[in-house]
DNA sequence: TTCTAGTATATTGTACGCAATTAATTAGGT
DNA sequence: ACCTAATTAATTGCGTACAATATACTAGAA
């Protein structure tokens, strides 16, 4: 005899609730960083590269987690904005170097504080905080090795 | 005297930690789901209408946190895949009734064993699960109630 | 009833995100 | 040197997200 279905209730998921929080911290975001007009994937982008300049958009890719597919045209706007410079490399033309521009080292501790200010509205002390990333991350390393393909369907083809 | 700045660093960052949790997720109910060609957010759309259909544009919205903008065009594709109906209501045009089709109604079982036989793939216990999720859930609601707007920008403009 | 304010959905425009493909370049073996 | 495989970006196509706007409809006041 079959094992009966569990239910799956939307507000019991934990995908649910972190495609909601990364929605809403999107939103929060585009309001604390409206003033420099950068959205949340450049923004990251600019953390990764204040980090380490220059890097090639495959390194660059490997921090933030994006493909050139999405960092191709990203890089191009935030070029366009005076963000970034983009160079062929010219030992290796294959690859791209993509450095900070004067603008982005100027401006990045004026965007530091107005960011930690926004920070203070979550009212998280840092324990809380850095508790709920931690757990965040230690899901987020069971879900990166969690492969459904390994689990074959068994059921009626749609 | 001015606080000094405080440093910013990508890897420490809980938005950063969400961001790539949300999107992990993304790839594992896209392998999860392929077997029934459905998207994630597709998925979350059937979960509200398995609890309850039908539901307005606007009622559905409001469970999964989209508007029209995102809906509309998500909903036009689901109809051709033959998962819900749209249908305006009678007695007031300005709505759409969204319906669960038989399709959606026979699927639910095949749906539910199968995505919950990928879950096991994660290895978390019910207690980890439901404390990861009221963790993000805890800080969703910080996030929500932030408003960045609220703090005026002092530094250099851009 | 007619005008107006409000409501619900659709549309438009911009920016991701990623799988799949293409193009250019480099490196390695013969 | 020459051919092939591998590597790196860029491009294409599709599906979200969402702000802003447009459109259609309803309800309420005068």
């Amino acid at each position: 005899m079959a094992t009966p279905t569990k239910n799956i209730l939307l507000d019991d998921q934990l995908c649910f609730a972190l495609y909601t929080a990364n929605k809403r911290f999107n939103h929060f975001y585009a309001e604390a960083l409206a003033p420099f007009k950068l959205t949340y994937p450049q923004y990251i982008t600019l953390l990764a590269l204040w980090e380490n300049s220059p890097m090639t958009v495959r390194e660059l890719g490997s921090h933030v987690n994006l493909d050139s597919g999405t960092l191709t045209p990203l890089l191009k706007r935030m070029q366009t904005q005076g963000w970034v410079e983009r160079n062929r490399d010219e030992t290796d033309e294959r690859q791209v170097n993509i450095s900070l521009s004067q603008k982005a080292i100027d401006a990045k501790t004026d965007i530091f504080n107005h960011v930690n200010s926004c920070m203070e509205l979550l009212g998280m002390d840092q324990k809380t905080y850095d508790n709920a990333r931690d757990t965040v991350n230690f899901a987020s390393e069971r879900i990166k090795n969690a492969d459904p393909k390994k689990i074959d369907y068994t059921g009626t083809e749609v």
